[in-house]
DNA sequence: ACGTCGAGAGAACGATCGTTCTCGTTGTCG
DNA sequence: CGACAACGAGAACGATCGTTCTCTCGACGT
């Protein structure tokens, strides 16, 4: 009984792999409510009574979708802009992340804006998991410009987040031409406005 | 049995009004999957029947519901700018647009993004209306940057329909702080950058 | 006034979905 | 070898939802 855990424990782990990456995978492509438990369970290879114990309900699996999503999303933006060293090119290697985010096959936008707009206002867990998605985002956001030397970080990083925000849902929606590309050059733009650093912004503006 | 038709068919346009009015509110504030018919009937004051006579089923509302958001939206943007004569003020109208926008009572992110996250893939009646709405703003945008002496219309465009996308999602999630003001300022500085080609930067006054 | 048509209210139906239960099997340990 | 716990497969259950059907009643034309 206690040693049934030996096998029993790894294959639980496996299981909890195989149906995290099955959820992710379907609520990613499909949306959450557009896929059932029973799809999940097909997916991943495992009976609706493991599926059960590892996540309680598709509620605690669509948290866990959520949680895994925020960290693989937020690894793999801090890889891409840990390459580079000078600051201004760190910011705008946000961007070159996001043009190779849209280029892969199952890009569907962001998992957070969809849950939200699917779920949002029904389900404060998900509300609360996309707020802290963004908000991590912004705060990098805000770390990068601040690095950069912007006049002012808190303005710059809101204005990326804009701009990064708008070509996720323009690449998702197909509604702009290379949107990580057009993001990219407004990108630019903003930062040398607010970086202009010794003069023109303070001194372009009246009192 | 002719005239039957003459009361029968007010109380038909009234209870369509009704019925789109009701389903309008209610897919916009809370989704369209977690709203039921019943739901819809009870708003619109109408029966069941009477609602299946005036829209044959459930996407069919959808749909309506997708155009008249439509229409509205486009009305309200175009009255917005159409107050405002200098070219470059106009650009800038936009934002002050959804700036109000934002902050109506009900305001609950853009219907269409929402409900291309929510059925997107499912729903190719959806996407082309999302994919129309936001094809028409990109063109109202294109002519506007145009109007401004954009040296690129198409990439001035392109950034201020990120710009504008992000505000609204940003402003739907509680992501940044006074988004619209945000998109504003980087929209002005874009306009510059755009603009900058025909006349100096300093010849430049602030709005 | 009477028969007919259509409207309203809501029951009913079939499908789907999240979740639980049953049952037959297997693999393990004493 | 035999009991027992756990597992897989899938039926079952209760709820919800889109859609249709039934029943009753009131309004209109002749």
């Amino acid at each position: 009984m206690v040693d049934g855990i030996r096998r029993g424990r790894m294959d639980a782990d496996e299981a909890r792999r195989r149906v995290l990456d099955a959820a992710e995978r379907l609520f990613y492509a499909r949306g959450i409510q557009a896929v059932g438990m029973d799809e999940v369970r097909d997916a991943a290879g495992v009976s609706l009574k493991r599926l059960y114990q590892c996540y309680a309900s598709k509620d605690a699996l669509v948290g866990a979708y959520l949680e895994h999503r925020d960290l693989r999303w937020n690894a793999a933006l801090a890889d891409h802009v840990g390459r580079v060293a000078d600051p201004r090119e760190r910011v705008l290697a946000v961007f070159e992340f996001l043009s190779e985010w849209f280029r892969t096959a199952d890009f569907r936008g962001c998992a957070f804006i969809n849950a939200f707009g699917e779920l949002g206002p029904a389900s404060p867990p998900v509300a609360a998991a996309a707020r802290g998605h963004k908000g991590a985002l912004r705060a990098r956001l805000r770390a990068l410009a601040a690095e950069a030397g912007a006049a002012d970080p808190d303005l710059l990083a809101d204005q990326l987040l804009l701009l990064t925000e708008g070509a996720i849902v323009a690449a998702a929606m197909g509604t702009a031409d290379r949107p990580a590309e057009r993001a990219r050059s407004a990108a630019k733009a903003l930062l040398d406005a607010a970086t202009m650093s010794d003069q023109p912004l303070s001194a372009r503006r009246p009192g």
